[in-house]
DNA sequence: CTCTTTTAAACTGTCGACAGTCGGCAGTCG
DNA sequence: CGACTGCCGACTGTCGACAGTTTAAAAGAG
């Protein structure tokens, strides 16, 4: 069977073998297709996919640096479960990263971030009215992408995308607790005009109260979900 | 019965092929052995290691995820060249990281933490007076581990630990510009004088002034040093 | 029937090999 | 004399295979 829509929209070049598994793998990952916990062999999957072990072999790496597989040597790749308290983690960790990059952009706000960032939150808007699910999640990021973006420090991004798997991982389990969309749009909007007056004091407690309500959503989503905690102990 | 395989941590076992490539591959760098913007051929590397390209290649990508290398697709690896600006955002995501860190850790300075953290500080005195360059910079990064890591925050840890490498890179390849040990030392105290006072801006102060230091010494030395720009554009 | 021992299957770690692609060099044409 | 085209070598991306180890089940003892 062709494992992946072989036609990548006009583009002639074709990712890699590994992109397309760590792909596939990352969305199997978020849409709960592996279960948490559950142990993915290399073999199965190579079949699966009509491809060798080695890319899958790579994906696999790659997903685990990403923080999405955990490795145990020569037991092989398990589906990282997120527990109570490494969600609080993960939540600390951006809360720091934020802080740090919206007071650095707050001190450097050229127009043109100002004009991508309101271009974003009106995407954002719009997806929250219209769609559903995994493109508000999506656009979401994307703010917070371009945020840290034009704080002007790359490693600051790439910290952040090293969490944003996670972060997606949390959100999509409990999107039905999700606030209403409108709400979430109105936070943004206050990150602007915290933006706007290129106070640091201001734009912190801006992001600190943005990100309180998502991480308070997302736990309050866990307990009432009820965790099964099947992935256990060590 | 069956015995228990003899001591975990025995120094005989081999670690995996990669992780001994890896760190092949991180002292070549640090070293210098491998010149920044030189390309890195995997059979070459393969038949000098005596092993298959197969560990190479995954070591490689390691280094990649840890910022020592980058690969340009079809074309292979590179050893990453850190020019000025990038060594600026190295360190601004360092305070970034160790600022929320220690102040975390004000909140919970347990005497556990407080022990640990005073013993590696002794450590790192007797290094700094008596070793030379690299074991006073694993010293110096042990203590900062080890603050990260009593902040009590999994993740913090790890986005630090994907700096660490590069931070390692900077400060090794101008150790000579390092300021006297005996100032470094007693900038840790400060550190464990305002962890100890439990007081968040008090650490706030002594972090920024720990680490505005080292990074000052390191501008310092790249600018004596003449930075040759070898590496360049793509 | 339960617990231990033995055996077999499956998996990972590692290896060597093949095909497609990229960069460079020579030869040719304007 | 300069620019374009076709060929050559080298290298990466990918594949299938083998050995050692771990897991799980089957067989045997109490």
């Amino acid at each position: 069977m062709a494992l992946l829509p072989m036609a990548p929209q006009g583009l002639i070049q074709q990712k890699n073998l590994v992109e397309q598994v760590a792909d596939f793998l990352t969305q199997g990952v978020i849409e709960q297709r592996f279960m948490p916990g559950e142990r993915l062999s290399e073999v199965q999957l190579s079949k699966d996919l009509g491809v060798s072990r080695a890319p899958v072999r790579e994906a696999a790496r790659l997903l685990e640096s990403r923080g999405l597989l955990v490795s145990r040597p020569r037991r092989g790749f398990f589906v990282k479960a997120l527990d109570a308290v490494e969600l609080q983690d993960v939540f600390d960790l951006r809360l720091c990263l934020e802080r740090h990059a919206i007071e650095r952009l707050a001190q450097r706000y050229t127009p043109e971030a100002r004009l991508a960032l309101e271009r974003q939150v009106d995407v954002l808007c719009e997806a929250a009215a219209s769609d559903s699910g995994t493109r508000r999640i999506e656009e979401d990021l994307q703010f917070h992408r371009l945020m840290l973006h034009y704080a002007g420090n790359e490693r600051l991004l790439r910290a952040f995308e090293g969490l944003a798997h996670e972060l997606r991982l949390c959100i999509t389990l409990i999107t039905r607790t999700h606030e209403a969309p409108e709400t979430i749009a109105t936070s943004h909007y206050q990150l602007l005009e915290a933006l706007a007056s290129q106070s640091g004091p201001a734009c912190r407690e801006a992001i600190d109260y943005h990100i309180g309500v998502a991480r308070d959503s997302v736990v309050r989503g866990i307990n009432e979900a009820g965790v099964q905690e099947e992935g256990g102990a060590r």
